[in-house]
DNA sequence: GTAGACGTTCGAGCGCGCTCTAAGTCAAGG
DNA sequence: CCTTGACTTAGAGCGCGCTCGAACGTCTAC
């Protein structure tokens, strides 16, 4: 029988870790972004491996600016079981379709900005 | 003698070309982020062509994440004359550093997200 | 001359995503 | 014992970028 004790770690450990800061981590769990984490004796939160990677993902949905009323119902989704599979994909791929279109008009203003760019150094160098 | 009468158009036409709300451009010129555009004879704003660019401009910075207060910074070194040419370079340049530095994210985590997805698909099928 | 569409100013309000405060619990160390 | 410090909760507050409302002016058509 393996005891289950998969790296239990500090609220404070897992804002260091997410890069998110321990006020955040407890307004995630709050609006239900985060499965409710488990707690020690005294009542404290304890963050496991799964919790991290949950968190890892959710940072680079925020990152990608997803909306965290959508990152909740995904959240909502994975909760309910494996039969949102289906959904859940859904959601995703919509996301990276909105991801694919930010980077396209990221590449399009980059392009502007480096002509912007390139007339001021010319102006400069002409005087 | 040539008569500046550059295609004036008003609030209404100026939001509907530039994709920003009458409210918005009112909004944008109170906190300095245009330059105070032109009244017709009834006190009305008119907007030219000059302005319509400069519309363009700043939705592509908006667009691309950068803080109202460092586009009106902008905006203020553009009022101060051409001798302010080499830190509004300086700027564009750290903009694009900026979006650059975005891509590369995004890039990263359309990645990530395609790999969840073809995850998810595969779940699927092995059902 | 009056309705209705469009414009003006000033200031308040809002949605988002945190961020912080206050008041309390608990454990360890001096 | 008492302090220090990490944690807990509930709820208030904040910065950003708009967005809207109220009250009023102006122009055009009927």
């Amino acid at each position: 029988m393996s005891t289950r004790t998969t790296t239990q770690i500090t609220i404070a450990q897992a804002a260091e870790r997410s890069g998110l800061s321990a006020h955040t981590l407890r307004y995630y769990e709050r609006i239900g972004l985060i499965h409710p984490v488990g707690r020690g004796e005294n009542g404290h939160r304890r963050y496991g491996r799964d919790d991290l990677e949950w968190l890892e993902l959710l940072t680079k949905l925020r990152t990608t600016d997803m909306p965290i009323r959508q990152m909740v119902q995904y959240a909502e989704l994975v909760r309910e079981g494996p039969h949102t599979a289906a959904r859940r994909r859904a959601m995703l791929e919509d996301h990276r379709d909105a991801v694919h279109a930010q980077m396209t008009a990221l590449e399009e203003i980059a392009a502007v900005l480096d002509h912007k760019i390139s007339m001021y150094t010319e102006m400069e160098n002409n005087t």
